[in-house]
RNA sequence: GUGGGUGUAGCUCAGCUGGUAGAGCACUGCUUUGUGGCAGCAGUGGUCGCGGGUUCAAGUCCCGUCAUCCACCCCA
C-alpha cells in the first residue's frame, strides 16, 4: 500500500497540475450501461451481478461492475447537462474484467484516468499525451514509448487494402505486428479467410509504419483529414513537452468506443503489455443522452506500473511511516511512557507505544527496527527523575538523554 | 473462453518406485533481569488447499473442486 499509495499520489499530482478535477462513481452500474460499448471480446469480460431473488435464479443481470472509468463517465455527464464545459476530471479507481489473471493482468486493477469531455480540440487531445508523458515521467520512466494513430486514418488503411467490411479482424492482427511479425499476421489474416490481394496490399500500405505521410500517400485522399489532425496533435504534445511521441499505424486500440486520435503508452522492455490507453470518443456520451458531447481521454493502469517499478527496483521498500516507538520499561511507568507518546502525536510525530508486555527492551527495539521504526524513546526510572528521556537512534545506535520538550523536534523526520 | 504448472510449518521449499512429515529463515526461551541487529544451545509450530475414491496403509496413485501462476486470447 505504501508503495500503491506513491505512485497514486504522483499521478493525481499531474492530473491535478493539469486541472482535471476528481470524481468516484459507485463499483457497479446497470448492464445496459456497460453493454454495446466494448466490442464482442470486452462484453464478455464484464462481471455481471445477478438479480436478487427470482430473475436472479434465472441467471438474470441487472447490474455489472464497471470495466473501465470511461463508460461510467459518459453517463455521468449524460445525467448532468449542468457541467461547464469543457469538463476535465480524473479518477483513480478499480476495476473489473472476467478474464484469467496472469502476469500484469488481473480481475480487479485500478484505472488512473484523466478526460477531457465537450470539446473536440487538438489540443485537448494532445493534452493527453502531455499528461501521460508527465505522470510517467514523474514516476522515473525514461524508457517509454507514447504510440499515436487516429481510428479514421485505421479506416482508410483498411478499406484502401480492400477490406473494409471486415475492418475489426484486420485491426487485431494488425496490431500483433511488433508481437508476432509480418510473418505472424499474414499467417492470421490468411487463416482468417483473407485474400493474399489484401494482404499485399496491406503490407504496402504498412511498408513504414511509423510514416505518416509515406502511409497517407499510400491511402490516398481518404487518409487526408485524420494525418492532418495527427500532426496537428503531434505538434500540440511537442510543444507541451511530451516525450517520446511517435505514430504507429499499426496502433489498433480494441475498445469499440474509439471515433478518433488513439494512443497506448508501452515501456520499453517492460513485458505487461501497454501500461496506458486511450483516445477520443465523441459519440459515447450521446448514446446515453442523445446530445452529442464530444469527449478525449488517456488511462494509465496502476498495477502494471507497479510491476514494472518492483522488477525495477524503482518503488520504495516496505517502510512505515512511525518515526519513534516508546518502549515500556515497568508497569509503573506506564503512565509517563503512555504521556510521552501521546505528546509526541500532539506535536503531529507519529509515535507508537509499546504494547506488549513492558521490561525486555531487547525485544522492544527489536520490533522497532523491524517495523523500520528509525527512533525509540526509553523511559526508565533514572530519566524520569532527570525529567528526560533516553533517545536511541535504531539505525547508527547512538543514544542520547533528550528534554521532553526538544524530544519531539530531535525525532521530526 | 483454450492449454499447462503449482498448492506441505508464519515465509521459501525438500519429501525417491505409497509405509504414517523435514530443512533454512522467522518466532519463543536461555547464555545476557536497563538496550535489537552477531554467535551458541534448547523449544513452539503442520486438518500435507478442500471433497471423494483405490489400498492393510495416501503428502505420494485416481476423480472432482477451489485457489494461484504462466502462455494463448484480449487488454490497463
Amino acid at each position: 500500500m505504501h508503495a500503491r499509495l506513491h505512485v497514486i499520489g504522483v499521478i493525481r499530482e499531474v492530473f491535478a497540475r493539469y486541472g482535471f478535477e476528481p470524481l468516484e462513481t459507485p463499483a457497479f452500474e446497470r448492464v445496459e450501461t456497460l453493454t454495446g460499448k466494448y466490442g464482442d471480446e470486452g462484453e464478455k469480460l464484464i462481471f455481471r451481478i445477478l438479480e436478487r431473488g427470482e430473475g436472479g435464479q434465472q441467471g438474470k443481470a441487472d447490474l455489472a461492475l464497471r470495466y473501465d472509468l470511461t463508460v461510467p463517465l459518459a453517463r455521468v455527464i449524460a445525467q448532468n447537462a449542468a457541467l461547464p464545459m469543457p469538463f476535465k476530471r480524473y479518477q483513480v479507481q478499480p476495476v473489473w474484467r472476467a478474464d484469467r489473471p496472469q502476469k500484469g493482468r488481473f480481475r480487479e486493477f485500478y484505472q488512473c484516468d484523466a478526460d477531457i469531455v465537450g470539446i473536440n480540440s487538438r489540443v485537448a487531445d494532445a493534452e493527453c499525451l502531455a499528461v501521460a508523458s508527465d505522470a510517467l515521467r514523474a514516476l522515473g520512466f525514461t524508457g517509454f514509448e507514447l504510440k499515436l494513430n487516429h481510428r479514421k486514418l485505421l479506416s482508410a488503411i483498411v478499406a484502401a487494402a480492400g477490406a473494409a467490411d471486415r475492418e475489426g479482424e484486420v485491426l487485431v492482427a494488425v496490431d500483433k505486428l511488433d508481437k508476432i511479425g509480418i510473418e505472424g499476421v499474414s499467417n492470421e489474416l490468411i487463416a482468417r479467410g483473407f485474400d493474399d490481394a489484401v494482404v499485399a496490399r496491406l503490407w504496402e500500405i504498412l511498408a513504414a509504419p511509423g510514416d505518416l505521410a509515406a502511409v497517407e500517400a499510400a491511402v490516398g485522399e481518404a487518409a487526408a483529414a485524420p494525418a492532418a489532425e495527427l500532426r496537428q496533435v503531434l505538434a500540440h504534445a511537442a510543444a507541451m513537452g511530451a516525450q517520446n511521441v511517435a505514430f504507429d499505424a499499426t496502433l489498433a486500440r480494441g475498445l469499440g468506443y474509439y471515433t478518433g486520435p488513439v494512443f497506448e503508452a508501452v515501456i520499453t522492455d517492460g513485458g505487461v503489455g501497454s501500461v496506458s490507453g486511450g483516445g477520443r470518443y465523441d459519440g459515447l456520451v450521446g448514446m446515453f443522452s442523445g446530445r452529442s458531447v464530444p469527449a478525449v481521454g488517456i488511462s494509465l493502469g496502476l498495477e502494471r506500473l507497479l510491476v514494472v517499478m518492483e522488477e525495477r527496483g524503482m518503488l520504495p521498500g516496505a517502510v512505515t511511516r512511525t518515526r519513534v516507538l516508546v518502549t515500556r520499561f515497568a508497569h509503573e511507568l506506564d503512565g509517563a511512557s503512555l504521556e510521552v507518546a501521546t505528546a509526541l502525536r500532539a506535536a503531529g510525530v507519529e509515535a507508537e507505544c509499546w504494547l506488549g508486555e513492558p521490561g525486555a527492551l531487547g525485544k522492544q527495539f527489536k520490533y522497532a527496527a523491524g517495523r523500520g521504526i528509525p527512533f525509540a524513546v526509553v523511559l526508565g526510572p533514572d530519566e524520569v527523575a532527570a525529567g528526560v528521556v533516553a533517545l536511541k537512534d535504531l539505525r547508527d545506535s547512538q543514544q542520547r538523554a533528550v528534554p521532553l520538550a526538544e524530544l519531539a523536534a530531535a525525532v521530526r523526520g
